[in-house]
This record gives C-alpha cells, sequence and structure tokens, in this order.
DNA sequence: ATACATGCAAACATTTTGCTTTGGC
DNA sequence: GCCAAAGCAAAATGTTTGCATGTAT
C-alpha cells in the first residue's frame, strides 16, 4: 500500500471471522436464510478494502464466489433493505456497496479517470449538520455521503 | 414550495438570459460551436431547480429540446469536461448534470424511495478539509459533493 | 412440508459508438 | 471548404425479473 493510499483500515484490527459471524447473525434475525451464496457475499465486503460493485462480488476472476449474478443482485438488494450494507452512488455506472459498521463512517477519494478508489482517514465534519437537517426535513433513515473526486496523480 | 423544500435560489436572482450568455461564452472559449442544440441544453440546466438526467434533457414531455439523445449526451460530456457542467452520482440509476456556477456549491437531500432532490440551503462544511485533501493526495481538480439521503416524510 | 433461495435466461434501462449528413466558422 | 456537430440506428453495459428447481428451516 502505497503512502498516497494509507488509510486507517480499523476493522483490519478486528478478527474478520467475527465480523463475519456477526453479520450472518444480524442477517438471520432480520429474516434472511443462512446460506453459501450470503456466506460469501457478506465475506467479499467484509475483507475488502474499498467498495464492490455487483460484478465484483458475483464473478471476479478469484475472489468470485460461486454465487450466480441474480443470486447475488438479490442478497445485496436484500441486505441493503436490511440496513447490512450500503449503496454507494459512486461516479462509475454501477453500483458499489460496502458493509456498515456500526459507529464507522467512511468518505472516499475517488478518480474521476480511472476509478480508482481510495478510503479517506478524516474526521467526517458533517455529524453535526446531519442532526440539524434530521430534524429540518423529517426525512427519517438519514445518513450521508461525502465523496471527493479528482484526477489522480497516475492519471494527470 | 413548501418550507421542507425551501432553499435558496441565489441563481434566481440573477438574470437567467445573462446566465446564458456567459454559458454559452465559456462554451465558444473553450472550442464548442454556438448551436441550438448546446443553447437549449444550458438553458434547460440553468432553470433547473435540481439536477437534470439525460432523459430529462433529451426527452421530457414538455420541456424537452429536441435535439436528439445522442446529440445531448456528446453535449453533456463535453460541458463536463470542459468544467462548465458536473456529473453527480446519485442513487439512480441515470447520472444526473448540473450547472457549475462559480463560487456556488450545493448539496442534496435525496429521498432513497422517490428519488425527490432538495437543494440544500446549508453552510458546507468541508471546504477546508478539501483543501488538506488536496494537499495531501496529490489529486488535481479536486471538488466534493455532499449528500443525505434518508426517507421522505410522504414515503415514510 | 413449506416457503424462501437459487440458476438460467430473457427483458429492461441507460449509456455509448459508428456512420452519414448538416451546418458553424 | 473544412471540420465539428447532429441525427439515426445499433451495440454495449449493467440492472431487474420470470420461472422452474433446490434447500434451509
Amino acid at each position: 500500500m502505497s503512502a498516497t493510499h494509507s488509510h486507517t483500515h480499523s476493522r483490519a484490527h478486528r478478527d474478520p471471522e467475527c465480523l463475519l459471524c456477526q453479520a450472518l447473525e444480524r442477517a438471520r434475525d432480520r429474516g434472511l436464510r443462512q446460506t453459501a451464496a450470503l456466506e460469501d457475499v457478506l465475506r467479499m465486503l467484509i475483507e475488502a478494502p474499498t467498495p464492490l460493485t455487483l460484478a465484483d462480488v458475483a464473478s471476479s476472476p478469484k475472489l468470485a464466489s460461486k454465487a450466480d449474478r441474480a443470486t447475488v443482485y438479490r442478497l445485496l438488494t436484500k441486505l441493503e433493505k436490511l440496513g447490512i450494507i450500503r449503496r454507494l452512488g459512486l461516479h462509475d455506472r454501477a453500483a458499489y456497496y460496502t458493509m456498515i459498521f456500526p459507529g464507522e463512517h467512511n468518505d472516499y477519494l475517488v478518480c474521476t479517470e480511472c476509478g480508482r478508489i481510495d478510503r479517506l482517514a478524516i474526521e467526517c465534519p458533517v455529524e453535526e449538520l446531519e442532526a440539524q437537517i434530521a430534524k429540518q426535513s423529517k426525512f427519517t433513515r438519514l445518513y450521508h455521503e461525502l465523496m471527493f473526486f479528482g484526477v489522480c496523480p497516475k492519471c494527470a
């Protein structure tokens, strides 16, 4: 990992197996059946340093779960509805997915040329603003996404 | 406009014709030819209270310019490359486009159920963070997007 | 045993490109 | 007149659904 890429992997300090168990438990609690495909999808998302697309999860050359695209699609959709993962609107045509770790919030730096995604190790200054907006707007289940876009050194 | 929707339309305080002229001038300066389609696209983006999709610009029943979808697509792409408009990665499948008005920055509040988009009249607390990231990351042409997502009162 | 999950294939929506013609400069 | 822009149509990309079968509970 280059200096430019460096960011805190707070999740790396935890036991990934434990994280997987926790995630599975949450999913089961909310009505999903514990299948091999579900386990594969959650494991990939937990281990990924940055958000993944449907294609990443379903058909990456090595990481691929053997699960069908449609199956993965439906799992991702359900997991998002259940609040276990989050869908991000990055600039690609494809949607990106990432685990929600309670108490952890991530912001991203994205290259508009090559699509490279860095996770940012920053103190997000938006939290109190979010509370204010929640109150004023009457929106529920409020969260935010903060993304920085630009041209990375390699593409410049 | 309801209280919940209220936001400052700073652009509403300006002369829209003047804005169009300015935008056309910028486009011409950067090498585009002054055509009817270009004028239509810029006018729609300038007058729109929120970002528009390609479909919005090309084939909305009433607002539509008569220009072909492909033409509009290529115009939007060029305008974005030239830094005259910005492409937003909202959560819809479609990309959204909005004018860049120098010195003006907008954040958005989006309903994850119905897709409704509100522009937020807030003091964005991210500017100085952006400067810091620009320095550390060596990314150029850096900008940010801040979006709030949630379920609007109507959908709740 | 039942209802949910899966795989395969097909339908969709949106973006992107090729090629010929038109029109701004 | 030349080269960029427009129009039409087709290809590409990524998402979503229908339906028959398998499997967790």
